[in-house]
DNA sequence: GCCAACGTTGGC
DNA sequence: GCCAACGTTGGC
């Protein structure tokens, strides 16, 4: 009889301005497609690598102060981005057709706020998570992997259990 | 609002 | 395939 482990469950950050969408928002929805995501790189992150059940870090870009505010749960995996075909959409690509979507997304749904917000200067303030993408300087990614390791030390910051997240 | 860093585009 | 110009991101 063969058994095999399911895939160990990953971990990542995905950055939003929260005058767009926030946590709340995301709490509010319960669960959210990704859209208008338009760098490779993250689109590749998404369609290769997300997987159902995976983690993220919803981190809240471009606001005073920016920091990691809550996470979410990879509920649906990589699929077309329907922004790319939505004329009124700011995500509109006239490059993209049904038939030859360009753009991935997956769906995100809310697990829980953090008990407060980890800044990103307390991030870079952390020299045991020198490595995390985010901190990296001019670092634009807006989807990233997160190592276990850094996972958890973001977690201990505030005290949340890796069993509640 | 500024501007450094970055990714993309397009001329050659 | 190079690279200058351009547009965007996102911290500050």
């Amino acid at each position: 009889m063969t058994q095999s482990t399911p895939p160990a469950r990953r971990h990542w950050l995905m950055k939003t301005e929260p005058t767009a969408f926030s946590i709340d928002d995301l709490a509010r929805a319960q669960r959210s497609t990704w859209d208008g995501v338009r760098n490779y790189q993250a689109r590749n992150l998404m369609r290769d690598a997300m997987r159902a059940g995976d983690r993220v870090f919803i981190y809240h870009s471009n606001t005073d102060p920016a920091g990691i505010a809550g996470i979410g749960e990879v509920v649906a995996e990589a699929h077309a981005d329907p922004s790319q075909f939505d004329k009124m959409s700011p995500y509109f690509d006239p490059k993209s057709t049904p038939g030859a979507p360009r753009w991935q997304c997956v769906d995100v749904g809310y697990v829980r706020h953090l008990p407060r917000l980890v800044t990103l200067a307390e991030l870079k303030a952390e020299p045991r998570l020198c490595d995390m993408v985010v901190v990296q300087r001019g670092s634009r990614l807006s989807v990233q992997p997160v190592t276990p390791e850094a996972w958890r030390l973001v977690l201990a910051m505030v005290g949340v259990g890796v069993e509640d997240a």
